[in-house]
DNA sequence: ACGATATAATTGAAAGTGCAACTATTGCAG
DNA sequence: CTGCAATAGTTGCACTTTCAATTATATCGT
């Protein structure tokens, strides 16, 4: 009935999922704690952040980001209608539309970043040896290769 | 305005957000291949399972798989309807009641572990040393202390 | 150039989630 | 014992997420 799975591994499959669902909890209720968005809006407007002018097509952004499409649909509208990106229409692809950081939502990126980082310092990251974080960061980027 | 997380926490961070979003992934869409039920009602099966006479006061269940009251309430709902667990009051206090396992919950479990336990090999802990495997779990159990 | 197929994004309906309010019961302070 | 706060669990409501279907446009093979 057991496949080969070893104890180590399914313990330590355990303590993932675990320490995911703690660490992001805590951080969710502490950004809105101080009335900001929650993590999913940060994803977002970090991964705009980084892109050339601060633009992707919407399916870019929804590979980047991992969410399904109609997913990013409505959350972009969500974004869209706080003013922190807009939509801009695809000159070459007239199916396809850009999504662009405004202003605003640099600023709100900028101000969120203050809480994020303190909550996966807090709840994450301080607890780690510089090796261990070493190792981790390795082993979950092979993890990722597949 | 960036505060004192080193941009290998915060790299590290990221590739754990990641790896978790897209294991899961995998693991929920191999598991809806089967026709089989979602990783949630995994974990309330398999907690049952572990406590003494398979079953658990709600209060203890919501705490043990991470779940807020009202969200177990429902997801409670959805296994007893399926018949793989029922409630039962408490009788020394009559607010509680005890959600516990039946026989099918069990079956149900069972059935589902083979899938589980593929993906979480073949997607996570196939790609990892031994070390690895002894250096994560360590430092992630030590994140949960807190 | 044509039709079949694939891709981009949106939409409607259904399921899941979270928050706050609510009911019922227990336990504790005085 | 009485009343007030705490606990157990459920419910209503609003929001978010998912799935399948839809619309519009592009691309490929012949």
């Amino acid at each position: 009935m057991t496949p080969n799975l070893h104890e180590s591994h399914s313990s330590l499959w355990r303590v993932f999922l675990t320490a995911y669902t703690t660490i992001t909890e805590k951080i969710e209720r502490d950004l809105a704690t101080a009335d900001l968005p929650p993590l999913t809006w940060y994803d977002v407007l970090w991964t705009l952040e980084q892109a050339p002018e601060h633009r992707l097509r919407l399916h870019e952004l929804a590979e980047k980001i991992l969410l399904s499409r109609s997913n990013l649909t409505r959350l972009l509208d969500r974004l869209e209608t706080a003013g922190l990106i807009c939509r801009e229409r695809c000159p070459n692809d007239r199916r396809g539309a850009y999504a662009v950081l405004t202003e605003a939502g640099i600023a709100m990126r900028q101000r969120m970043w203050p809480f994020y980082a303190e909550g996966i310092s807090k709840y994450f990251t301080a607890h780690l040896s510089p090796e261990e974080v070493t190792v981790m960061h390795q082993a979950l980027e092979r993890v990722l290769k597949v």
